[in-house]
DNA sequence: CGACTTTGACCTGCGC
DNA sequence: GCGCAGGTCAAAGTCG
């Protein structure tokens, strides 16, 4: 197969790795960067095996921030991004405490700065069960992916990363055994695409491959 | 004018 | 050591 651990590849610290379920969108209007970060591409490069390319992004909410992802699309399923998150945010979300929630999720909305991160309990993620034909779970609103990044990235992005078992225990999927890897596709996107995208509905997974 | 995207060149890791 | 392929840099262009 081809994934992370596949010859070439330059062996990294801890990545996770997001399919993005894109609902009723043209390709032309996906967009990898709906994860309440701020992205800035800084490269793009076509991956062998794939006719379609792979973008480089960086986190451009906060200066010094090394926090990097890239995306690309399941060839398998062409409405599928899948996004792999790899070193770690320095600074809080900024848009997770926007998240016009009322009450039943208050770590939603609170500020996630690092001394907020030292003493939050980890929360558990809450997701729809594998219930869907292809075995992976998806989250269902926008309000889920926010808050599942919120935990993704004191999580796995801390200093210490997890041992496995506590990331499969963590995890959202256990389903890392579905090789999305092998099939993947094109990667459409545009700053413009990113604004109507940041406000459609889309379902979104975590799945975890293991570090290098 | 600042932030972002595009894209070719360059760098680096890994297998042979 | 060499070559391939992934990853990053940086200049130029675009957009709001």
């Amino acid at each position: 197969m081809e994934d992370f651990q596949a010859s070439k590849k330059r062996k990294v610290g801890e990545k996770i790795v997001v399919k993005v379920k894109l609902e009723g969108k043209k390709k032309s209007d996906q967009n990898p960067s709906c994860d309440c970060w701020s992205w800035r591409k800084y490269g793009q490069k076509p991956i062998k095996g794939s006719p379609y390319p792979r973008g480089y992004y960086k986190c451009s909410t906060s200066k010094g921030c090394s926090a990097k992802k890239q995306v690309e699309i399941c060839r398998t399923d062409a409405s599928m991004l899948i996004v792999t998150y790899t070193s770690t945010h320095n600074h809080p979300n900024p848009n997770i405490p926007k998240q016009p929630k009322t009450d039943s999720n208050p770590e939603m909305s609170r500020t996630l700065d690092p001394d907020d991160q030292e003493n939050e309990e980890q929360k558990p993620v809450v997701v729809t069960p594998p219930e869907n034909n292809d075995g992976f779970c998806y989250i269902t609103t926008l309000e889920d992916e926010a808050r599942l990044t919120v935990n993704l990235e004191n999580t796995f992005f801390d200093e210490e990363p997890l041992s496995y078992p506590d990331l499969m225990n963590f995890s959202a999927s256990k389903t890392e055994e579905n090789d999305f890897y092998d099939e993947l596709e094109e990667l459409p996107m545009s700053s413009s695409s990113f604004k109507s995208f940041m406000t459609s509905n889309f379902f979104e997974e975590r799945v975890l491959v293991q570090p290098s």
